[in-house]
DNA sequence: GCCCGAAGTTAACCGCATGAACATTCCAGG
DNA sequence: CCTGGAATGTTCATGCGGTTAACTTCGGGC
């Protein structure tokens, strides 16, 4: 009965990471939008009210997504800034350090839409728009944001190559990433060519590594 | 039987409008996902199906809204351009008729996040995200988009006051604002207090103003 | 006046989220 | 080895939303 025993009988086994997969795979096909209870639970072979057994419902299965993409964005964004070969100059490793993981971001955006607007959607419970007092445990951290803001805290901490200009703030970075990769994924820049949208990534580049902070 | 002139008899009169009205609201108190055919038609007080006669489905009742929204958001930035007092140096006006725009821009989305939301949603028929060969008719122009892309050209025309910075490209001030904007209404800087918003917004606007362009 | 078509209506189907009550297994004690 | 309860699945049932089909009203043109 151990996690990976899963015969073919009445009790699954693994139900709970079974239905992750495959909501991961569906938020992969089709966005967060994809993710359906009662598919997953279909392609999982168990009735659709399994999954209440494992899950609050479609809020925490979707949360659960939600958390796997955004692990898979940073990790790939780590793997592409490892691949960044090193250089002499210090300031020159911290940019392209800095490029790597921003054109990784927006190249998973690309590569993996489903997954990517997954990543940063909000479950909600259907209606509520002003948020009353509550205050959800403030989100565990985002990976992806933390490593765009280091690399970039890194940057500026050693000045540019360009003098006069300063990498632009943590946030202001992270903005322009993420709506690059929603316009250029799901929004109005969606159907850019495949050039078209290697001119936007470098402009959306440079304005970040040379772009000024706020003064 | 013009247009305004509605009864309360069996002919509504003017239910297309009705119902784009009802479906603007909606949008505005939970986002596109809270428009739904059956509220709206609830709130014009007709039966769902009457809806059909004037739209294709929710689908096209959620593209009427949106572009409805985009002209929302065009119209403001325009009004804050306007009130932006002119300056002597040319310069300074482009590089405040481009603030103006862009401070604009994330205002309405914070002021307005359910019809912000729905100004760049995309109705998904139920499925499909490979797209086949199709090509929907290439949408019309977003003005806010134009607006953005032509002060940013009329200020790279004339050169930026800090020598050696350029002004971002309109596809990169764009992903700059739109980032920012569903960070901030949507995302994770969601809960982020007024003056820390505000923090973020002048970092970006700075990283738009002065960034590099491509080179 | 009559007839047609536009604009509404009701009834019905399907998928989805969810809750309640019932069924099967598994396993810890005895 | 046997047994009872906790886990884990299952079946029913409810309610909502999208959409279609078939029927009904009304407003006008002839």
């Amino acid at each position: 009965m151990a996690a990976t025993s899963a015969g073919k009988t009445y009790h699954h086994g693994d139900l709970r990471n079974a239905l992750i997969c495959a909501a991961v795979d569906l938020a992969g096909e089709g966005g967060p939008e994809r993710v359906v209870l009662r598919e997953a639970a279909r392609r999982v072979g168990v009735s659709p009210t399994a999954a209440y057994r494992h899950f609050d419902g479609r809020g925490e299965l979707l949360r659960t997504v939600r958390t796997h993409a955004r692990r898979e964005l940073a990790a790939s964004m780590e793997r592409a800034a490892a691949r960044e070969p090193g250089a002499d100059d210090p300031v020159l490793a911290a940019e392209r350090r800095v490029t790597a993981l921003c054109r990784a971001y927006v190249g998973f955006a690309v590569e993996h839409p489903g997954l990517y607007r997954a990543a940063f959607c909000v479950p909600r419970p259907a209606s509520a728009c002003e948020p009353g007092p509550a205050r959800p445990p403030a989100e565990p951290e985002i990976r992806a944001y933390t490593l765009l803001r280091e690399a970039l805290e890194a940057l500026t901490a050693l000045g540019t190559a360009r003098p006069g200009a300063r990498p632009a703030t943590g946030a202001a970075a992270w903005s322009a990433v993420h709506g690059l990769s929603l316009l250029l994924v799901d929004g109005p820049l969606r159907r850019l060519s495949a050039q078209g949208r290697r001119v936007a990534v470098e402009a959306t580049l440079a304005m970040v590594v040379s772009g000024a902070g706020s003064d």
